[in-house]
DNA sequence: CTTTGACCTGTGAGTTGCTCACAGGTTTTA
DNA sequence: TAAAACCTGTGAGCAACTCACAGGTCAAAG
């Protein structure tokens, strides 16, 4: 198969098929003849396998210890459950952080409504982010 | 005030301050002498509205923008609502997006406890994530 | 008066995961 | 046989910083 064939039989980009070849998370070989990349069956494995974690929340160095590992035909089960267990982690972090944003903006908005628009005179910029208290802000710290 | 002198008053890294010098949001003189970059109170005013936007989800050019409005004397504060009901809009969307991969890695957790590792069989590099179903995926379409 | 250390300067690269642009070679279609 | 569609590798662009580098400047200590 070629870049093209590859990308749809996998649903994505022609560009991100190369993307992944430059990565080394796909290894095709060559057609002699023109030097065009040659994928099998093996390398759309590793595409649709790559796009799943990667749906799943898997980093491209992640996938690629992942893939490396079935190569030297080890169990990459554990590292998976270990990795994902992490990165479930940061998702909920990071969920938590934009419902707190939300929260501000929303609060916000509320208290814009009964604010009058301001014109800049040289003190203020915009009332209503300036007037924007931020006290909420100290207890979402990040480390 | 000098980098370092109007960073600490601001609260951000001093590589912050030149970086919104480079992108045009701050405007210092400069000391004849040294070449050294002068910040006012000025600078200092629109450097922390710059930060309680961003902490507020607007973009830096979106930030420029506003300053922009604001030095020619218009009131930025009309398109400051419309920009940031736009970005709130977006946050909810992020967020709904984020729980919704939590409630895929959730339920990828679920399944996999009942499944035992197994070895990569060069048909099979995880069935973890292969054996995955993506149909809830279906759904959550981007545009 | 010189050295040391802390600060300043601008610029360029690194972060993440692609996506797009470019210039040139190849294959297919008309 | 020529145009269209594909292939190749490489480099840049996105966001918002952060860090590194090489060299200039300045305050205080010796």
């Amino acid at each position: 198969m070629k870049v093209k064939e590859i990308a749809q039989a996998a649903g994505v980009n022609p560009d991100t098929v190369r993307f992944y070849t430059r990565e080394g998370l796909l290894n095709p070989a060559r057609n002699p003849d023109n030097n065009y990349q040659q994928y099998d069956a093996d390398d759309l494995r590793r595409l649709r396998f790559a796009r799943k974690a990667r749906q799943l929340g898997f980093s491209l160095p992640e996938i690629r210890s992942i893939l490396d590992q079935a190569d030297d035909h080890h169990s990459p089960c554990p590292m998976v459950r270990e990795v994902f267990e992490k990165r479930l982690a940061e998702v909920e972090r990071e969920i938590a952080e934009l419902q707190q944003l939300r929260e501000r903006m929303k609060s916000a908005l509320g208290i814009w409504r009964e604010m009058p628009d301001g014109t800049p005179d040289g003190h203020t910029i915009c009332r209503l982010i300036e007037h924007w208290d931020d006290a909420a802000l100290a207890s979402g710290g990040k480390e």
